[in-house]
DNA sequence: TAAGTTAATGCAACAATGTTGCAAAATATT
DNA sequence: AATATTTTGCAACATTGTTGCATTAACTTA
């Protein structure tokens, strides 16, 4: 599967570098989110913290990660597993955040349910957060 | 309604300040969410900074009002409607943000679903945010 | 209501997080 | 291999949030 990774920066018409191949590495080995801090600590001094910055920008906009949004008001990352294009994500399942390891999982296979809005409001995007005990620590 | 202010800040057992006044005469007032930087605007040279962190923190603690967790990692906060208590909040109703005039609102009267979550995981807060165009922009 | 007690505020200093411009280095193209 | 393009690292800055402590304000009780 690590070859996989050079291919997804080239289909995504990006040039491979190390850092890119780095990070994105790091998340397909990731069980679960990462945080620009987790990304930072598990490469070291490898890459500059703009670097980093800047890359996990690139990989939002080419619908290779997406963001959660989390209660506590801290970003986390995870890789697309549907089929996101540029600038068109397709995230549309529940994220949960564990209180006692504050791991973030995906939850691909947990739609998030349609929300009947009073008159006059639109939505174009839902997101659904549940926080609780995982798996692990249930 | 305004000298409910006083009532509302003695029934949580808060001393009665010019600015725990202040801000909490501006959640009431306004229709929507606030964050920390619409507050800071509104109060002027007032308070100092920290003053309103402390205070948006004391409130949220006695339960008078409570964050919402937005797409977008910036940190927003309305009154609680329901019978919040100091630590024990009861807000489970929908949040939607306007993509066009940035306006958070609280949907008191959608509640959020349930999730179906996959086995092992145990929820304990489910949180919806939907953005789209308001009523007043759609 | 005045004195004593308790709690909140303002200030300064700091920490964490994120952004921008630009020269140097790496990658891609020919 | 030479050139053109992109990415990187660095420095400097902006924003957001936190903490300790002396000053000030609010509350309590006499
Ligand atoms: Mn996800
Ligand atoms: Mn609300
Ligand atoms: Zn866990
Ligand atoms: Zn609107």
């Amino acid at each position: 599967m690590l070859h996989g990774i050079n291919e997804t920066l080239k289909r995504n018409q990006l040039s491979i570098t190390d850092s890119r191949k780095k990070i994105l590495e790091l998340f397909v080995r990731a069980s679960g989110a990462l945080a620009h801090a987790d990304i930072e600590n598990q490469s070291g001094t490898e890459f500059d913290r703009v670097t980093i910055y800047r890359t996990l920008q690139t990989f939002v906009e080419k619908g290779i990660i997406h963001t959660i949004p989390t209660a506590d008001n801290s970003v986390r990352y995870a890789l697309c597993k549907d089929a996101c294009t540029e600038g068109h994500h397709h995230d549309d399942h529940v994220h949960f955040m564990c209180d006692d390891c504050g791991k973030t999982y995906c939850l691909d296979h947990v739609t998030v349910p349609a929300v009947a809005l009073p008159k006059g409001f639109q939505a174009t995007q839902t997101d659904v957060i549940v926080s609780g005990k995982c798996m692990n620590c249930a």
